[in-house]
DNA sequence: CACCATGTTCCTTG
DNA sequence: CCAAGGAACATGGT
């Protein structure tokens, strides 16, 4: 479930179940989820601790902690990778298949499940040195964006994605804001004008804001117990029966209709992913 | 069996 | 130095 607003809607709903809550037991199932430090070194520096406060940066989740007995406090960052979820569960519950991380609280496990692996928890905080600006900042404006951009030559698809240029996009949402900006996703980035990064700029803002607003209104498992169905968000309930078909612009929807000209959404691989654009409405 | 997948990092090639 | 492409990472869905 990982770009940035699943991770934000992720952060919203733990941050109340978290906040004010402390470590008293940590099992690492798969030692690969808290590389480099591994299972032992790991434990020794989350056990104990006291979740203070809950953020996110960019596809990061992360966690403040207050340690005892007058050690310093201590951020923890969390990374879904392409399929991590996190969510709590009555502690002694039946344990998911791909449980990485169990973090017993009391009366709850915060649990960090990944079935593929790519994600993890770390202490290495300097991830987060490199990362480009929020998208959702105020401060995000076309002119930032365009001295993001620079003067590369890349595809503006494959820019927008990189985490040092912009924080939180990833191959959704990137294919999302080119679309509602008219904007063809490879178009070098230097060759964008000003209105055009202006609308790309409102673009982004306006996709992601779309789906935080979706993910707050349905009733969410994260747990995701139930059939995963290819959408990030993982409902209950009549609200839940979308499928990205209807969620997305351009993502996942080569050969349907464009819904602004009809026209076929094309498929194309950019920087490796799939890549959807409307060939007419897009330039 | 084949191919695809929300992410990131590393390596090679041009 | 830069850009592009591929592979790797692990597993599951279609």
């Amino acid at each position: 479930m990982p770009e940035l607003p699943e991770v934000e809607i992720l952060a919203r709903h733990l941050r109340p179940l978290l906040v004010g809550k402390r470590v008293r037991m940590v099992t690492v199932l798969r030692a690969k989820a808290v590389r480099p430090l591994g299972a032992e070194r790991f434990r020794e520096l989350l056990n104990g601790a006291e979740i203070r406060a809950l953020g996110r940066r960019a596809k990061y989740l992360c966690f403040d902690l207050a340690m005892e007995r007058g050690l310093k406090p201590r951020r923890m960052l969390g990374h879904l990778g392409m399929t991590g979820r996190m969510y709590l569960q009555p502690s002694g519950a039946p344990q998911a298949r791909h449980a990485s991380v169990v973090i017993g609280l009391g009366p709850e496990d915060w649990v960090f499940e990944d079935s593929r692996q790519f994600g993890g928890l770390t202490f290495e905080v300097q991830r987060l040195e490199g990362l480009g600006p929020e998208p959702l900042d105020e401060g995000f404006t076309e002119a930032l964006l365009r001295s993001r951009l620079g003067e590369s030559s890349q595809a503006i698809k494959v820019r927008l994605m990189d985490q040092r240029v912009l924080a939180g996009l990833g191959n959704i949402y990137a294919s999302e804001a080119l679309h509602w900006a008219g904007i063809a996703p490879h178009r070098p980035a230097w060759g964008l004008k000003r209105r055009e990064l202006a609308r790309l700029c409102d673009g982004i803002r306006s996709v992601l804001e779309t789906a935080i607003r979706t993910g707050e209104s349905m009733l969410l498992d994260f747990a995701g117990s139930g059939a995963g169905d290819g959408l990030f968000y993982y409902g209950r309930g009549p609200e839940a029966a979308e499928t990205s078909e209807e969620r997305f612009r351009v993502y996942d929807r080569a050969g349907q209709p464009c819904r602004e000209c009809s026209e076929p959404i094309v498929k194309s691989v950019l920087g490796g992913r799939s890549t959807y654009a409307c060939g007419r409405c897009q330039r």
